[in-house]
DNA sequence: CAATCCTATTAACAAATGTTAAATATTCCC
DNA sequence: GGGAATATTTAACATTTGTTAATAGGATTG
């Protein structure tokens, strides 16, 4: 029994509790899913207020949820391989927000009667989704804090030191960086600037030899410059141990 | 059967889907709260780092989530009575941040293991703890937009029309306003700005008529003004209708 | 009542960031 | 490979916000 057993969820919550998890329970899990579906390019994969059946697991690449506002667009939370994205959506039944993909993306579906399922059966698992929704949140308030404390550059060395943990959590990451399909519109989009300040800001992170942020890939060239810069402590992400950098 | 049944509980989820609970869940509910506290002025209830084994429901006045980071306090979130403040800890354990009370609170208890029970025996009342946990993430949501979209003065008119709305769910707020003790640096440390910035802000603010914050009042001169500056719109709060105002 | 402390206010200046517009580079598609 | 679309880079200038410091106002306490 290997991690290729469970093709669409052996990363959920990797790297943080998974092994709180039993073999059923993983099971159980991946039979959440009932089909997946690949998208290239930019997508829409939910939209705000839509009444939504189903939660969306995150298989491969990355999506944003993204709040719109008189023409401007902003990212207020980004997901790796493993999250599940909407779990929100179980309980609220309609988001409020968009959840778009950036590059190419893999994504998983988990009916809500799945999902319902589960909870009446499986409190461990049930407890465990709710965890992961809890960390989302830890998330949120860490960049609530990034928002309200850093300015530009901290923010953005905050925002790649805490995205080089979490695809490290689930096996993505090298210690040289990681692929990162945003542009800069979309960085400045997740960090409260504009595109024209980002781009100084990216300059300048390469120019002093913190980290490299170019076609689509994360260079990190000094981590403790980076995570200095970025005021960045892990704690909130509840991870198991330190970087793994496979 | 009144509400003043629930003394330390009636006003959890009023104002949001309180109506899908049964008078039996509302039992358990306030059960769960097994002594209450009272604190006047600052008081930290719950330090970072601690192994915590009970929850704390708000009963009566304001608390923040605070980060600390080099000799600043960033305010993560506020709460309003009726909040069950750090839900959160039951599965996390640990905080990552502190939690610290404003002016006067009332404060209850729930120890974890009366919350182990109702996950086990009260499916329906989980759901509804569940669901008030990702009420917070969604307002941590709003919040990001906001620090990422406003500048400081549409900051604030954005969390005053917040916890106005907050405030009138649980029957707390008036037409004129409600009572809100913060001072202009804790309002600075909740904004992402400065207490001189703040100053000017708030200032300004009232100098245009759109709302009055002084002496621990806030007093809405403007409420139409008020929104459009925070580009304020509720749906986020998952409110059952719109202002009422009492 | 005086002394003290905390909060609010104002000023002058420095730094960061926004805005607009244009030029250049890169990627994508046929 | 060529052309179109998209992304990056740069410049000049306007605006917002931060910083430091000093003063005034209000509340609290002995």
């Amino acid at each position: 029994m290997t991690d290729d057993d469970y093709p669409n969820t052996r990363r959920f919550l990797q790297g943080r509790s998974r092994e709180a998890l039993t073999a059923r329970e993983k099971d159980v899990l991946e039979g959440l899913v009932e089909r997946t579906e690949r998208f290239t390019g930019p997508h829409v994969i939910l939209e705000r207020g839509t009444l939504l059946q189903q939660s969306t697991m995150l298989i491969e690449g990355f999506v944003a949820r993204v709040i719109h506002a008189d023409g401007k667009r902003h990212i207020v939370a980004l997901h790796v391989p493993g999250d599940f994205v909407d779990l929100h959506a179980f309980t609220l039944k309609r988001l409020d927000h968009d959840v778009v993909s950036i590059g190419t993306v893999q994504i998983g579906y988990a009916p809500h009667a799945r999902i319902e399922e589960v909870l009446r059966t499986e409190p461990n698992l049930a407890r465990m989704l709710w965890y992961s929704t809890l960390l989302d949140a830890a998330m949120h308030r860490e960049w609530i804090m990034k928002l309200e404390r850093l300015s530009a550059d901290g923010r953005v060395a905050h925002l790649v030191a805490e995205l080089w943990r979490r695809l490290d959590f689930v096996d993505l990451a090298s210690a040289g960086g990681f692929p990162l399909p945003l542009t800069q519109q979309e960085l400045a989009d997740a960090c409260g600037t504009t595109s024209v300040h980002m781009n100084r800001v990216v300059r300048k992170l390469r120019e002093t030899g913190v980290v490299d942020i170019s076609r689509g890939q994360v260079t990190v060239l000094d981590p403790q410059a980076l995570w200095d810069l970025g005021s960045f402590d892990p704690a909130y992400l509840y991870g198991n141990g330190p970087l793994k950098l496979t």
